[in-house]
DNA sequence: GTGAAAGCGCTAACAA
DNA sequence: TTGTTAGCGCTTTCAC
């Protein structure tokens, strides 16, 4: 009943023209009430559907962007793609999305076949905010937006705020009564587990104690393993990733130390799947990649429509989800920025 | 450099017809080798991209498909369209992707504008394969193709085997020499925990123990604890999933029971962030969802070029994903089927 | 071997 | 208020 029905069968069968049946479905131009009725009725009954292909090729939009992604495994942009496609799907804007599994040819490859089928613009995806895919965007003509990756100077990206994340989460422990407060997190070389470290530092008013290591749960457990070894018995530990407060928690229990009785710990990601199946589970920060992703997609569509985007890097703020890895409840501490 | 450039412009710079230069740069019809390489030349030095949109609206193809998907946490969809596109983009095909959250509306206004776009084909993808997408597919007049979903009867659907992929984790265990194995699963509603529970029952040639439960790690846990309370030693345990795997294995330790000294542990789905932080690592099975993915997007090419495809299930092979949890090594055991 | 011209399905400017 | 017409950028007969 949809196959094959051009505008102007419909303009046939409602006898009228096709610009005319063009502006009542478009809501276009003038006519009487009963003409745009009958049409739209008509394209309803014969099951009309507008070939977008041929509509793109007029108006020069396609309605369509590009999602370019160097996180293959889904982590961080999967929650983007679903929060890019939520606030455009209502546009009538589709999503292309591809990974690029650090192939700079691959890459190549996928830009050009959405550069040819004229996307809006695009937006391009990684798994740290201090790496730039292997991609160069130079020289394209439509509106790139960086999110939750590095870019070029100039270009306009979105980060999710480390700082205040972690700022969050060691004010959680330290209103929670906790004062000594030990940070774990990832390899200095990571642009967030710097921040975070930073943040901490800060948020305590003194050095602290921060441990590098690996985003793992075997780190969690080496770096309990190290404290207990050097005699400290921290009342709270701020991890840089949920992997590591659950290594961290697991191996807390196995010293009979009580998670949250007698340590406090809260992790960072609000990965489900870890966060929720750690006992207990996990209070952590959550990076909000959704709306990172819905802010993306605003932000693309508002560049390709002409409005003036001011480049540079904006830091979209972290929410504390609390679960049973602190003690304490939502209530007892200060609310996300 | 490639902004709005059209094949007119390469054309008049190469001094020759649109006509010529459109064979020239798509290998069609016949003209001098001079010819033909001044035109490709002068494209590239031009930076001259065509025109899909533009392509798509004559050759009736738009190079493009639609993947909508019931996973939004991207734990099946991920690496399903990862194949897809992998199988895919050397034929210049991008693929649409959209989360469609359990929601017919929004389901409907995906296809439609995938429709309006028109895609040649559409994949369907879900988080369990007995539960049909809140979506019709009916009276759509392009090729649709099931992966890991619930389909109408007449589709054409891709599955992963879990009867061969239980056998062969079952058979592994019976080659270890296991002989009290025990089947811990998730609940009875799932088609694939019915489907394992049987296959695990075949290859034992009797009954076995089969215990449902949720797909978690807590169940893991209890399914353990309830074993001990009956006072049953099994040497061997069978998991429907990761999650439990790593439930029983935690429980397994925290009662003294060596893994894999004591007790084989086997898992299913391989999912990387349980398998891989599991202590010791779990042995267990791939659905191989990248590969089903690979399949999926060749099914619907060949069908959208008019190839015959026979509708009904296609089972693709699961494989045994060794590391420690078991012991024995690769080579001591059959070969995935 | 190369060019001219028709047309894919639609929108928008201009006539009537 | 409605219809006519000229394309959007490309491919593809069909002449020459």
């Amino acid at each position: 009943m949809n196959y094959r029905i051009r505008l102007e069968d419909v303009a046939r069968a409602a006898d009228v023209s096709v610009g005319t049946a063009s502006k009542a479905l478009n809501g276009n131009g003038r006519m009487t009430a009963e003409t745009r009725e009958r049409v739209q009725r008509t394209a309803r009954e014969m099951g009309f559907r507008p070939n977008a292909v041929a509509r793109a090729l007029i108006q020069q939009r396609s309605f369509t962007i590009g999602l370019l992604t160097g996180d293959s495994y889904g982590r961080f942009s999967m929650p983007l793609m679903s929060g890019i496609s939520e606030a455009l799907v209502h546009m009538g804007i589709s999503v292309f999305m591809c990974g690029i599994e650090d192939d700079p040819e691959l890459a190549k490859v996928h830009l050009d076949a959405m550069l040819e089928k004229q996307v809006d613009g695009i937006i391009c995806t990684g798994k740290r905010i201090d790496r730039q895919l292997p991609l160069s965007t130079e020289g394209i003509p439509i509106p790139v937006v960086y999110a939750f990756a590095a870019a070029p100077e100039g270009s306009v990206v979105l980060v999710a705020n480390d700082e205040q994340g972690a700022t969050e989460a060691t004010e959680w422990l330290l209103g929670l009564g906790r004062r000594n407060i030990v940070h774990v997190t990832g390899p200095e070389s990571f642009h967030s587990a710097r921040m975070r470290a930073e943040a901490y530092r800060m948020a305590l008013g003194h050095n602290g104690q921060v441990m590098h290591g690996q985003w793992s749960e075997a780190w969690g457990h080496e770096a309990v393993a190290r404290l207990w070894a050097e005699g400290t018995r921290p009342d709270g530990i701020f991890c840089g990733n949920d992997q590591i407060a659950r290594g961290v928690v697991d191996a807390l229990r196995e010293r009979g130390a009580d998670v949250p009785g007698d340590v406090s710990v809260v992790g960072f990601d609000n990965w489900e799947i870890v966060a929720a199946a750690t006992r207990p589970p996990l209070t952590t920060i959550d990076m909000n990649l959704r709306e990172l992703g819905r802010e993306a997609g605003r932000l693309v569509m508002a560049m390709a429509s002409g409005e003036p985007v001011e480049p540079g890097v904006r830091a979209l703020p972290c929410s504390l989800v609390v679960r049973s890895s602190c003690g304490g409840h939502r209530a007892a501490a200060p609310e996300a920025a």
